[in-house]
DNA sequence: ATGGTGGAAAGTCCA
């Protein structure tokens, strides 16, 4: 089984792309963020004529995020356990879903992007991954065989090789100590981040901003990750990066990233 | 030109 992670900045916009890349790759479960859209705006007809089921979450223009299928699609659950509400009045944005999809429970993931360490978006982006992390330990702890994938966006440089020039980042977002703690912190619920442990090559990274020809130039970051469950974790032989979806017009600027099991 | 790109309730917000 093949299942994947990707950021696509509009599913709308990016259907046809989308769809092509499913079936030249053969990917079977597709876990989608920034969908952009609300749910009776997503173009479901093209996923499901060609075999996928697709469960959507989105409120309005901003986030949402989906799952698509085509090994069934099951428990279809919107938004995680806690899930802190943003702004006033608060909102329980869409940038979560759960499913379990032949036999693998995956969570496509949009974690808030912070914006500055001072700002409120930043305090809300700690909180929702520690709330995530908490409903992460839950899900194990009541059933330590299961297979867990939280895959997504999740906005956090773990490294300092995972951004182009750390120098730029000094007291920015995505690479605080307090959001690397943040996320370190699956590892410590026995969660282990396969993409990681199976391509642990620098300079890899997963997006590339639209402006200043970042791109051509592999000025990128690597932020798109998926933690696994021990049991899922021992299925994972291959770990692929598609940089090439990057490239031509109407890329996103962030590329899939996948994982393929046995069996 | 100093947001230079791209996508979204269409005017500005978000990344």
């Amino acid at each position: 089984m093949r299942i994947a992670t990707w950021n696509v900045n509009s599913a709308r916009t990016r259907a046809d792309r989308m769809l092509a890349w499913l079936e030249r790759t053969g990917t079977d479960v597709l876990a989608v963020q920034e969908t952009k859209c609300r749910d009776d705006q997503f173009p479901y007809l093209p996923f499901e004529a060609a075999g996928y089921e697709v469960a959507h979450l989105g409120l309005n223009q901003w986030n949402g995020v989906a799952i698509l299928s085509r090994v069934g699609i099951e428990d279809v659950e919107r938004h995680f356990p806690a899930q802190p509400a943003y702004g006033d009045p608060g909102v329980v944005e869409p940038r979560a879903i759960g499913a379990t999809c032949g036999g693998v429970r995956v969570w496509s993931l949009y974690v808030p992007n912070g914006r500055e360490i001072d700002h409120a978006h930043y305090a809300y982006k700690l909180e929702w991954l520690a709330r995530l992390e908490e409903a992460a330990a839950a899900w194990l702890g009541q059933d330590p065989a299961a297979q867990v994938a939280l895959m997504g966006d999740w906005n956090v440089a773990p490294l300092d090789t995972d951004v182009w020039d750390p120098s730029r980042f000094v007291g920015r977002t995505h690479v605080s100590p307090a959001e690397r703690d943040a996320f370190a912190a699956f590892a410590a619920a026995g969660y282990t981040e396969i993409t990681r442990e199976l391509v642990p090559e620098v300079n890899r990274y997963t997006y590339w901003d639209y402006q200043q020809l970042r791109f051509p130039r592999n000025e990128g970051m690597r932020i798109d990750f998926a933690w696994t469950t021990p049991a899922l974790r021992a299925r994972v032989d291959r770990v692929t990066i598609d940089r090439d979806e990057r490239k031509g017009k109407g890329a996103s600027d962030h590329v899939p990233v996948v994982l393929d099991l046995a069996g």
